[in-house]
Parts: structure tokens; sequence; C-alpha cells
DNA sequence: TGTACATCAGTGAACGCGCGTTCACTGATGTAC
DNA sequence: TGTACATCAGTGAACGCGCGTTCACTGATGTAC
């Protein structure tokens, strides 16, 4: 058996984790194969090997996010069960919501990035999307719970929060020259606090 | 003088028109100049004798829906100034994160359906975004005022309010068979009539 | 320990197709006389 | 009123380029002996 039992699986990930970038800068129109596997430090060629086509990598690429930033935030915003307060989630929206993720082109949350993208794409894609957005609601309505909220008030809180969250920065990354823009994304940081404060 | 001096103009319309529609369902890239003249009931060739390039059609489509739809909520969400109560904002509320608003591919507002491809589109085109974030925002604003509250209060209120109706929908139209993005579109709506409930 | 071999990750040229854009031409229409 | 003409909106073939994908080949590496 030529090579190390890890080196196909390294170079796999090694092209995804060069595709979560690239695609989250430029979408998936914008990208090619070619700039993905320069970024990997390979040639255009060897992609088939690891992938089926264009479309499953970027499904890749999407849902890659959970394991990086993705975890950073999971364990920010602290499943921590001896904290009886909304503070993992309010640590989320504050983090979610700053100016360092807004200029965060490569490692932002590719729920900003592609919204557009991903509803012109086929299932794969969408389920790797829809694991993020089930992430963020989880954990919302988790930090919400340890608090003591009711159920049916942390769902409908935490699914209002996404929605703040997401709509906030979308705004604000489609119109990067826009002081309206800004304005809606700190509006947006405002209405969430309030709601994780009643 | 060879046509009637308004057969141009009303050629260059119903070619917006059909661009307005055809990029809404499919965006920017996935909508060729035949696909837009063929809509149109004319032939490629003649496409450059009314838009420079496709981006600049691209750019007018968008802001065009200011005068279709766009002109219709405004109507609807009446700025009646006789009536001091934030009604008008209501029933923008219920229409933009409507079902109709969701299922209408064609109609939709194009803050729906083109944010990804407009961050990455040039300055033309974000201005025609910014037009359409800013009537929104706008009518917000104003119906929240005549209701008496405060310029900073109504003020970030229309911003959240923004954030809350685009997010919403951008979610909900990002993953159709998604349960959950349904109820994040559900929640969005609940939680904008409370804002503009207290 | 050293060497021949089999495997398969990676290479790069080529294919096929689609699309934005250009351009020489056509023909419908309003105007001048 | 009728006719020749000038204009220019619209036509459709062609150009050039880029990109996803395929494929025959290369060469690095672990294994068998």
């Amino acid at each position: 058996m030529p090579y190390s039992a890890t080196h196909k699986q390294e170079t796999r990930e090694r092209i995804v984790e060069a595709a979560r970038i690239l695609f989250n800068r430029s979408g998936f129109e914008g990208i090619t194969i070619d700039m993905v596997m320069e970024a990997a430090g390979l040639t255009r060629g060897g992609f088939y090997n690891h992938f089926d086509n264009k479309e499953s990598l970027y499904a890749e690429a999407v849902s890659s996010f959970l394991m990086g930033r993705g975890a950073e935030w999971r364990e920010e915003a602290g499943v921590d069960p001896s904290d009886p307060s909304t503070e993992g989630a309010r640590r989320m929206v504050a983090s979610y919501l700053s100016s360092e993720h807004l200029g965060d082109l490569d490692g932002q949350c590719p729920m900003i990035a592609l919204p557009s993208d991903v509803a012109r794409a086929g299932a794969e894609v969408q389920a790797s999307y829809a694991e993020l957005l089930s992430a963020m609601v989880g954990l919302f309505e988790n930090s919400l719970r340890s608090n003591g909220t009711s159920l049916a008030l942390s769902k409908r809180k935490a699914r209002a929060l996404a929605a703040l969250c997401v709509g906030g920065m979308v705004l604000a990354r489609t119109l990067p020259e826009s002081d309206l823009a800004e304005e809606v994304r700190a509006a947006a940081r405002t209405t969430a606090n309030e709601l994780l404060r009643t």
C-alpha cells in the first residue's frame, strides 16, 4: 500500500479547508476548481480522486465550518450547565454580530456569505447549511432554557435571535459601504440583547 | 425618425421587467442574456442597443422593484398621516414575512433573493440594493414615528425590523424544505409584531 | 539489508460546452417632397 | 396622397475565453522476497 494510511485523508482535508475559505470569499460560481486545488498546493487533475464534483466539495466546505470556528463558538458560548443565565447566548450574539466577524471574509459563518448560492444548490448543500442553522438555534435555545425560560418561549426567542443575527449580518455584508446597513447590524445586536434580557 | 418616440423606451422596460423576474428566480450567474431577451420577445444581439453590459441590467432590475410591488407595499403600509398607530408597519411585516411572499419567486423582494450576488457585484448594483433597504427602513421609521415613538427608538426599531424581515425570509428561502427555517420565519414575525406593540 | 514490484495519488493536456460581447446586415417605420 | 429615402431597432452568426470534467501517464512510496 503506497503512501501512508492518512496521506490521502490529509490531502482531502487541505482541499476542503482551502475551499471553505475561497467559497466564503467569492461564492460557488466565483471560485474554480483550479483555484481551490492551487490553494491546496495541488493541480487541477487530482480533484476527482477526492470528490465526485464541485458541488459535493461545496457541501463539505459549508459543513466543515462546524468543526472549526463553529466549535469555538460552541465552547465560548459555553454549554456550561452550572451557569444559570443567558450569558452563553449573549456572548454568541456579541461575537456573531461583531465587526470582527463582519470583517473576517475568510472565517465568517457561511450562513452569511452564501445564502443565495445555497438556495439554488442541491439537497446535499442545503443539508449542510441546515446543520449550521440548527446548531445556532440549538445553542440559543439551550442557553435560554438554562435560565429557566419556558420551552415555548425559549424556542421562539432562539429562532428570532437567529433571524436577527443572520439578517443583520447579511445586510451589512451585502452593503459594505452603507452606513444604514451598519446601523441595521447595530440595532439587531441591541434588540437581540433585549430579547435575552427579558 | 423611425419608430415612434416611445418605442425604444417600451422595449427597454420589457427587458428590465423580464430581467427582474428571471434574476429573482435564478440569480445573476444563473441567467443569461439570451434568456432575458427571449423572455422579452427579442433576440440576443439587440441587448447592447439598450444596456452597456449584463451587470448594468442587473442593477436596473433590482431597483425597478421599487416601482412595482415596492410601490404597492408603500401604499398598503399606508403613509396615512391620519393614522396615529403603527398599523402601516404591521401590515408591512405581515406581508413581507407571509408565506405568499415566500412562495412568490418571481415577485419577491430582491433583498431576499440576491444578497450574496449583490455583495460580490459592483457599486451600481449595491446602490440599487441600498435603495430597497432604505425604502424599507424609512417606511418602518415613519410608521413608528406617527405613533409618537421617539426618534431614536423609532430608528432603532425600524432597523431591527429590517433585520428580522430580511433575516427570517432569507433563511426560509435558502432552506425551502426545512421545518426549522419555517419556524424562524414565524418567530421573526411574532417578534417583529412585539417590537411594534411595545 | 537491499532490490524489484505493485499501487494509486497526483499531473497536465485536451475536450466540450456555454456565455458575454461584437459586428455586419436587415427591414420596419416616420418623414420629406 | 403617394413614393423614395434615411434612420436605427432588431437579427443572428461568429469570436474568445473560461471552466468543469476526463484521461492516459508519471513517479513516490510501502511491501514482498
